[in-house]
DNA sequence: TTTATAAATGAAACCGATTGCATTAATTTT
DNA sequence: AAAATTAATGCAATCGGTTTCATTTATAAA
């Protein structure tokens, strides 16, 4: 079809008289070449319209200056500025990327693994599906001494490098300020106990009653994914208790704002009736009535950090195995609807 | 670092006491090679775990069985949509995804070109930038016969390949939505009229206007980014006018959202004082109040095609020359925030 | 001027798979 | 049994850089 070909540096060195390990290192502006030749050689390369071929080169180098990414979901905000984050990093550090997802399934994030490993990418990172419970599917990076960082959704088996933000404490915080208002019934609505992030702060939503003087009720737990469904169902739920909590702290924005929506068409005020917390303040949270509360989880700088500290790793700057736990930065974020006292803040 | 050293198909080779050629095409399950000696072939390379080495075989073969992407954005659900259906599709295929973002960037969508081309995609598949106002930086993939496929924000200069929907027919339906609403001095908040879609929308709401006896009033088009800030600020832009309009139409439905926000703050009823239609159909629309009136673009059916026709060409199955614009459906969703005359659906 | 030292360049092996062409082995045909 | 086909397999060149280890040339020291 194309069969255009192309300019190599062996087509540099004739027409220059001079070697091709002249013109490699030449290109790559070693300065063991002569700075004249350094100039005619690139001069001349920019004039021919000379690419330089990545497969030769990662080919004879053993490296394929590619990072891997798994994620769970693509359709999330929060992932969404993790990847630019990485993204941001990785290409200033001149890597690729590729992004495969895993659509919460852990066969296809076990497929994705393999197809990444395959594709022999430098390093990888990922976040885990729901119903993943084995890190066997990574195996093969670790045995073949390729780093893997995740983020988010983890498993902390000691083994691997994670970073994360302080789940329990945001889980405290957000319980603990959802009392502060007033609340003496909390009801947690959350994704999977058994992913990491839920569970802990599922830990501290408990600690929060405990350390308050509430007596936890487990009819209070909600469990269900993070779809639009969930934060339907999950609302009618709450409907039928009796009597209605008076707070609830949802694991995510988007389930809480359908959740939200849900009550209101049923009667119900929020924050008078019933108060709301969130989780990753997604834009979302600013545009629906009232306004979400929510605990800011930047993705961003998830994202940088998982980059840069693979970067290092692979660069030989640092090693990861010496920083095996990575926390970020997280805060509540107070919005109306979570205010039963008013503005007091 | 890692020192781990690869098995290759002469490790395999030398084994089994055959030739590379015979591995090689073993592997391939190449029927010219004799079943048993398949089977043994596969068996051990399983055994051995071997994995191909993709840099050899691009090197080789002359093609890197990579696709290009270039978006402006990546915090869009739309874009995130339109990349969700790309990767099924190229997955599917075996071909590996390389995305950059330009950040509506002229230059950052030069740079990314660049550096496209030099990585060598096999094929490319990009929407425009703001600023973008020539095509020069897609020029070096032409002329090197890789094709090109443009999706929504595109430039018809009849040499490409585009994937759009009828944004002139939606402006026009969105209009006349509001006009039957009993609409008379309807607004129209867009991004830059540069880019094909706005000012295809645009037209199409110029004619509805027209055509229903409604002369055009210049002084209702608002232009700015799609930006939050836009947002508030062509809702204040709207408050200052005298009469108010009694209905927008907004290409975007992030900035309806925030719009529609800052008007109900300022006192304004949704849909009573003035009417609302968003565009693209974000799950921010259902969750608004009111839920917002929306045209639907299919982003994943976009991705989908682009990629799949893009590959299609790629494999010599058809010719994207051929085919130089293919329109995806793209209907209004009518919700609460345009209906003045009741639920009259 | 000769010798030691540094600077610049080149020759050639190497990375791992693919593939056209040649060769050998197995099977059929005459 | 000899000749003609067909089936399997192997040889070796090729893709385009990178890098080690000379070798040559220029500069500094003796």
């Amino acid at each position: 079809m194309n069969k255009i070909k192309e300019v190599t540096i062996y087509d540099i060195a004739s027409k220059l008289n001079i070697s091709v390990a002249t013109v490699s290192r030449g290109l790559k502006d070693d300065k063991v070449v002569n700075k004249k030749t350094r100039k005619k050689i690139s001069d001349l390369a920019e004039q021919m319209g000379y690419r330089s071929n990545h497969f030769a080169r990662n080919l004879r180098q053993q490296q394929t200056n590619t990072i891997g990414v798994i994620v769970h979901e693509l359709k999330s905000s929060f992932i969404t500025s993790v990847l630019a984050g990485i993204e941001k990093v990785t290409t200033e550090a001149g890597y690729d990327l590729i992004i495969a997802h895993s659509s919460e399934s852990y066969s296809k994030e076990a497929a994705n693994a393999k197809n990444l490993f395959h594709k022999r990418v430098d390093g990888l990172i990922a976040s885990l599906s729901f119903d993943t419970t084995d890190l066997d599917h990574f195996k093969p990076f670790v045995d073949k001494g390729v780093p893997v960082m995740f983020f988010d959704r983890v498993e902390q088996d000691g083994s691997s490098s994670v970073v994360i933000i302080d789940n329990y404490k945001c889980g405290y915080q957000a319980t603990k300020h959802l009392i502060e208002q007033g609340c003496k019934r909390v009801a947690y609505i959350t994704s999977s106990l058994k992913r990491n992030v839920y569970s802990e702060r599922y830990r501290g939503y408990q600690d929060a009653l405990f350390d308050n003087g509430i007596s936890f009720d487990e009819s209070l737990l909600i469990v269900d994914d993070l779809s639009e469904r969930a934060g339907i169902e999950s609302a009618m739920l709450i409907l039928n208790m009796n009597p209605l909590p008076d707070g609830i702290f949802i694991t995510n924005d988007f389930v809480a704002a359908v959740c939200m929506r849900t009550l209101k068409e049923h009667g119900i005020n929020i924050p008078g009736d019933i108060a709301i917390v969130g989780f990753n303040n997604d834009a979302i949270g600013k545009l629906i009535e009232p306004a979400l509360t929510t605990i800011n989880y930047p993705g961003i700088d998830v994202g940088e950090i998982a980059a840069r500290n693979l970067i290092n790793h692979l660069k030989g700057i640092s090693n990861i195995h010496n920083t095996n736990t990575i926390i970020v930065r997280s805060e509540l974020i107070i919005r109306k609807s979570s205010l039963k006292n008013g503005p007091s803040l």
